[in-house]
RNA sequence: GCCGGCUUAGCUCAGUGGUAGAGCAGCGGUUUUGUAAACCGCUGGUCAUCGGUUCGAAUCCGAUAGCCGGCUCCA
């Protein structure tokens, strides 16, 4: 495969600091260095840890490999030729990565001055051609990415043709981090974490929640005309729902650890009476850690010996709504059958994946499951996928890919239900129906949930990083499993096709992204704050408040800067809190019962009607207007 | 979970073994103000936590927690 100028640019970097690092640290032992997106990485096994420091000294070994300008040198060994030359030179991951190159493929090696790599290629003709670069960060890497395997060392950096592209390059770097949604949360007060509360388990503030709540009721609208009927379901549920599932064996790992107490079927008498003796004991002088540990093996005694049932928060909504599916008997004419609840799930994601509000352990899905016939699939399937693209319109999101999943037939039984007529129907069905309707989609096999295939829609983080922010799956395995079932049209029971389904993906990663993409300047319907009121002086104070009263009631949040401030710096407080209108009142306007309207998007705008600007922001509300350039 | 780094006031950040600082925010007062910062004053920190070294620790060492950059994972 070819590379791009840019990627043989990068690729030879990542050569050349190779060749720095062998030169400052000869006992490395090399495994690969790949161009990426935005420039490269390479890998090391060594005993000394890479500090920062060493980043810089490289750098400067670096620029020596580069004024030496040498040439790189394309050559043809044999896998014999290849293989002894790094056993003696002590590179094992090379000759690990020798055994990936097929018989009869020709073996390459590259060679800049006393550095030699196993390579494909390509790269630029002389070391001397690499003008701009620089290393970035220090990161641990599994070896073949697996967990399994030892963990190197990666050195990631990025190069350009020059030094300014570089500059812009590190200079938008600088640019993304403004727009983090961890940085706007924290000041606009959207959300918080606190550290009792635990990792991962976001606080909504205020203003965050009227965003949670805005986007619930597109939700709701949007589901109610498209003929879902909601649901609501408890947080727990008994081990016996996650066995019938399936899901204990497959994530057991991802969930909270169950809590357990003595079974329903113990007397009464025989059940732990906690209360008493812990009232005691907790009232009986200070709560100190040791006492608190005394408590619990308290507990623990009493429940000894005693049946135990487990209850466990919930990590995925599906299995309540199939209980509800069966709590009715269900009909071929009660179908489609669309359940949609924004369902609390919570999910004990290893500590080091979490990430701001983009990965938390509790999370609210925007979720549906649609029960349906085979023959009710294509058109229920397109539908979501449709409600998809609707939703992105209305938030401007332009950048995103469809990832279409399949199943690996290697791993039937294993991965994935071992049901190869059905996951070769469903592929088929997800497959014509995204042809159909035009969708530009890329397929990659082995990425299905383990009961079918799903189409996911995945979006970048302000940093670059890669979420799935949307999702539309089938299941054609748990339903069988829950025994749901309908009767049709001859009489006969037949089980339903499962979709789920999670257009908005969950409050928390939505509005992460949904930051990043308006960089905090939200449009006026998910503005937590939409009209404030500027009054010049206090006499305009009366004015300010009835006109804050006549917003609101339509509906409009607005307040009233009510700061002894002078103008300029109400307007500029005004700005930072990116409000999208603000309203100057002075004597002129009081007297006019006019008002001086400032838009994020034009700034000062002049005098209008007040009723002329109610029903504009009204209209702007009502209409979910996508006033802010994106 | 793994590798590495970071943690000083609400926020952004100075402070390299000898009495904890600045700007902004907040609070109080004066000013009643016309489109991005009026003026004066005040409050606020167990330097993440615990332990160690030292006559003396924000500063050196260790452990723990949280966060950050990656890896792995992601129903």
């Amino acid at each position: 495969m070819a590379m791009t100028p840019l990627e043989e640019l990068r690729h030879s970097t990542a050569h050349v600091m190779a060749t720095a690092v062998m030169r400052l640290f000869p006992e490395a032992k090399l495994d690969i260095g790949p161009p990426t997106d935005t420039g490269f990485y390479y890998d090391f096994d060594i005993g000394h840890r890479f500090t920062p420091e060493d980043l810089a000294r490289i750098e400067e070994a670096m620029g020596k490999v580069v004024g030496e300008d040498q040439p790189f040198v394309r050559s043809e060994v044999t896998r014999e030729e290849a293989r002894k030359f790094f056993e003696g030179r002590g590179q094992p991951y090379k000759i690990s990565r020798l055994g990936d190159i097929p018989e009869g493929e020709a073996i390459t090696f590259y060679t800049n001055g006393e550095f030699v790599d196993l390579c494909a290629g390509t790269h630029v003709a002389s070391t001397g051609r690499i003008k701009a670069f620089k290393l970035l960060s220090i990161a641990g890497a599994y070896h073949r990415g697996d967990e399994r395997n030892k963990q190197l060392q990666r050195i990631y950096g990025t190069a350009f043709p020059n030094r300014e592209e570089l500059e812009a390059y590190l200079h938008q770097l600088e640019e993304a981090k403004k727009r983090d949604h961890r940085k706007i949360g924290r000041e606009m007060q959207l959300f918080a974490f606190d550290e009792d509360v635990g990792p991962g388990l976001p606080l909504w503030l205020p203003k965050g929640t009227v965003i949670v709540e805005e986007l619930e009721r597109l939700a709701k609208e949007t589901e109610f005309a498209a003929g879902y009927d909601r649901v609501r379901t408890p947080h727990l549920a008994r081990e016996s729902m996650y066995i019938t599932s399936g899901h204990l064996p497959y994530y057991a790992d991802s969930m909270f650890p169950p809590m357990t107490l003595a079974a329903e079927s113990v007397p009464d008498s025989q059940k732990p009476r906690y209360r008493e003796e812990f009232h005691r004991e907790i009232h009986a002088g200070e709560l100190t850690e040791a006492k608190m540990d005394r408590l619990i093996s308290l507990a623990q005694e009493m429940a000894k010996g005693l049946p135990v049932e487990r209850y466990y928060i919930k990590a995925m909504n599906c299995p309540h709504h199939h209980k509800i599916y069966k709590a009715i008997p269900r009909s071929y004419r009660d179908l489609p059958l669309r359940l949609a609840e924004y369902g609390a799930c919570y999910r004990y994601e290893q500590s080091g994946e979490l990430f701001g509000l983009m990965r938390v352990r509790s999370m609210q899905m925007n979720d549906a499951h649609i029960y349906c016939t085979p023959e009710q699939f294509g058109e229920e399937f397109n539908a979501v996928n449709e409600m998809y693209l609707r939703y992105f319109k209305l938030f401007g999101i332009a950048k995103y890919r469809m990832r279409f999943s399949t199943h690996d037939p290697a791993r039937l039984g294993e991965k994935f239900v071992g049901e190869p007529e059905l996951w070769k129907q469903t592929e088929d069905m997800v497959r014509r129906v995204l042809a159909d309707s035009g969708i530009d989609f890329i397929e990659v096999p082995n990425e299905a949930a383990f009961y079918g295939p799903k189409i996911d829609v995945q979006v970048w983080s302000a940093i670059g990083r890669e979420f799935t922010i949307a999702t539309n799956q089938v299941d054609f395995a748990v339903p069988k499993r829950f025994g749901l079932e309908y009767t049709t049209a001859e009489n006969t029971k037949a089980t339903p096709l499962c979709i789920h389904r999670a257009p908005l993906g969950t409050h928390e990663r939505f509005i992460g992204f949904l930051i990043e993409h308006f960089a905090g300047d939200f449009p006026l319907w998910l503005a937590p704050e939409q009209v404030r009121v500027l009054p010049i002086a206090d006499g305009q104070m009366e004015v300010a408040r009835a006109i804050e009263r006549k917003c609101r009631g339509l509906a409009l949040r607005a307040t009233v800067d009510t700061s002894p401030d002078k103008l300029g710096a109400k307007i500029r407080r005004w700005q930072l809190d990116k409000v999208p209108y603000g309203l100057v009142i002075g004597k002129q306007e009081a007297a006019a019962g006019t008002v001086s309207v400032r838009s994020r998007q034009k700034g000062d705008e002049g005098a209008m009607a007040l009723d002329a600007f109610l029903e504009r922001a009204a209209m702007e509300y009502r209409e979910r207007t996508l006033t802010v350039a994106v």
